[in-house]
DNA sequence: GACGATACGGACTGGCTACTCCGTTTGTCC
DNA sequence: GGACAAACGGAGTAGCCAGTCCGTATCGTC
């Protein structure tokens, strides 16, 4: 799916690469996803013609940085033990993805507002996440440890939402957990 | 406070603005806030120098539609008979907020992006909203309807994360009253 | 209806930013 | 170590958009 035919990189040209993204990770989440390109390069230690050489587009670099925190993400998932405990296979999964996903929200909605709903890359690899989430949802489900009524859809718009009133919540980790508290329990049977 | 002695505009101008804010609030809430601001003045029918008379600066004119919009909000609050039904008053508040909000969230993110955190109209009017939220979520806690623990900054970041589950569910209705179960019923007692 | 004050329209400006182009540098392979 | 391809840097370009300016139109008042 993914391995094409590239020839390899030069070695200093994979260096960038890789730097670019680890840098763009970081400005795009500390300064939001409207800092100009330059910005990024210069953090990065390049100019403006490699980045733009490597990403041929500011929206395709803000796409690599998504598909490679979704890769991370979808990969800690997969670690999560359904068969044994599926209940807090779910829970667990629930809360693994509303914290590694700090400050990814707004990358979302800017990419989303550019029009680019359907990109591949990011398609695929979303689906990975949600193809393992829905596992787990019906895992829980059958144990009774989730409403039954609930679908995909809605624990992900919950997830979403969850995500947003933790990044309103700033570094207060007492009432983030209790937001946790409200919002998994919630999703409980009554 | 709010009352200052401007003399009464012209009837025009006075048209004329009513019709930017109007116009500002559905273009702003359909097309996002990136929408040059020529856009706005062509669809309220007038040129972008009235626009910019009425409001100095398109933060100004965002401000505006958000102050507008919060102040109908703290107006149908008030309306909640908070002393005979405690518990139902504050989960319809919540409800009320959640629901005509709906759009808003990026405002509110534009905004604070643009370093306006501390605006004093905005303070003043979503200062109406958190005292009411407040008076109702400590009736709801003394009747034993809400979990005691939980503070108001919690329950607005549970009021944000909400609206922008719903968001996300589009316009599913069966849906968004699910996540609302999922969130109402966890905020209740264990 | 005439006159001063107020408000309007929209061409224009300045600044910002995504992206390009090409002379220079660096890595790789023999 | 030399030669060639691959990659780099960063000044330059084009386009977009917030906000200005002033000649023209409209309002309100006598």
């Amino acid at each position: 799916m993914s391995g094409a035919q590239e020839r390899p990189l030069r070695a200093d040209a994979a260096r960038n690469r890789a730097k670019l993204l680890d840098t763009a990770t970081q400005v795009f989440t500390a300064h939001g996803v409207g800092v100009p390109t330059e910005e990024i390069a210069r953090a990065a230690g390049v100019g403006v013609g490699t980045l733009f050489r490597h990403f041929p587009t500011k929206e395709a670099l803000l796409e690599a940085v998504m598909v490679r925190r979704l890769e991370a993400i979808a990969a800690q998932a997969a670690q999560l033990p359904a068969e044994s405990a599926p209940a807090e296979a779910f829970f667990d999964c629930f809360r693994l993805v509303v914290e590694q996903s700090a400050g990814k929200n707004e990358f979302a909605q800017a990419l989303a507002a550019a029009g680019v709903d359907a990109h591949a890359a990011l398609q695929e690899s979303s689906s990975t996440i949600r193809a393992r989430l829905a596992e787990l949802l019906t895992g829980a489900q059958r144990a009774g440890a989730v409403r039954p009524e609930l679908g995909l859809p809605e624990v992900i718009a919950l997830l979403v939402g969850t995500t947003t009133a933790m990044e309103h919540l700033g570094k207060d980790a007492a009432g983030r957990e209790r937001v946790f508290a409200v919002v998994l329990d919630g999703l409980r049977p009554r």
